[in-house]
DNA sequence: CTACCATCCTGGTTGC
DNA sequence: TGCAACCAGGATGGTA
């Protein structure tokens, strides 16, 4: 699913087309997704225009010119794709369609329907539940080190399940946890109250590393993820562990043979992909 | 409060 | 080739 990186690629390719823009047209073709779809959506969304399109954690939101705010998470496998002209008709998986006055067609996919779109007001907007208690955002330039230490403060737990945690940390899913430990060299399984000082800094910096780098490259594609053109995220070849179960760590030297390579653990019911050598 | 588990749903991959 | 089991980027609500 689509972690930070993805939801920034998705909101830089709809912001150019939707931002100022006045919307003409908006149709829910199938509203019972996780959180069932506004059933009045269209008639809130038509004539409206749409102000800016940010990012907060793993949300979208696109917020309009009458003080609502629309709130999109994109799930497991939802995606947003643009067409300037010439959509093609309805697929399979497409739940909303918007259109523009300019003739944009934005459609939302979301095969597994873990995604959410649902309406908010600005003046609430902060303490909408879905977004009230996430923690900060990880490339916010005050969110550094010590920042990061305080908040891992007193969990007994290990690392890889705090950081997958969204009110510790804001954005951040399977891919680029382990992704992030694996630089900072940092064992998935080391408890999170451990990560204090020298670790916490190679830590924060390990994470906005890797997501400046996931973000340039237009996020991961390993099924759904696609930019808004369709067009795939070009990350998943520069992933040091995730899904390499057995290969050899990009950063040991020693023999594959000896040291067994990449590992996998399950963690929380979630896959953990972790160099033993390099990470501690 | 913290940690773990099952659950929502579809589709792709793996193994027999 | 067919089919069943398992796995997947997330979040939540329940339980211990």
């Amino acid at each position: 699913m689509p972690e930070l990186p993805e939801v920034e690629t998705v909101c830089h390719g709809l912001a150019p087309v939707l931002e100022g823009r006045r919307l003409t047209r908006v149709v829910a073709y199938r509203p019972d997704i996780r959180v069932p779809l506004p059933p009045d959506l269209g008639q809130r969304l038509t004539g409206r225009t749409v102000r800016a399109v940010e990012r907060r954690s793993k949300y979208m939101l696109w917020r309009l010119d009458d003080d609502q705010v629309l709130i999109v998470h994109l799930g497991m496998s939802g995606s947003m794709r643009v067409y300037a002209r010439n959509a093609p008709p309805i697929g399979a998986h497409d739940h909303v369609e918007f259109v523009t006055d300019r003739g944009a067609v934005i459609r939302f996919n979301d095969p597994r329907r873990f995604g959410l779109i649902v309406l908010s007001d600005r003046a609430s907007l902060a303490h909408h539940p879905l977004l009230a208690e996430i923690g900060p955002e990880p490339l916010d330039p005050s969110f550094d080190g010590p920042a990061l230490a305080a908040r891992l403060k007193g969990r007994n737990g290990p690392i890889k399940a705090a950081l997958m945690n969204q009110k510790i940390v804001a954005g951040l899913g399977n891919i680029y946890v382990c992704e992030s430990l694996f630089r900072a060299g940092i064992s998935p399984r080391r408890r999170a109250a451990t990560v204090q000082g020298g670790r916490a800094l190679r830590l924060i910096a390990a994470i906005q590393n890797v997501l400046r780098a996931a973000i340039a490259a237009a996020g991961s594609s390993l099924r759904d993820h696609r930019q808004t053109t369709g067009e795939l995220g070009y990350f998943s070849h520069s992933f040091a562990v995730y899904d390499r179960e057995g290969e050899a760590c990009p950063g040991c030297t020693c023999d594959l043979a000896v040291n067994g390579g990449i590992r996998r653990i399950v963690q929380t019911g979630r896959s953990t992909f972790y160099c033993p050598q390099r990470q501690r």
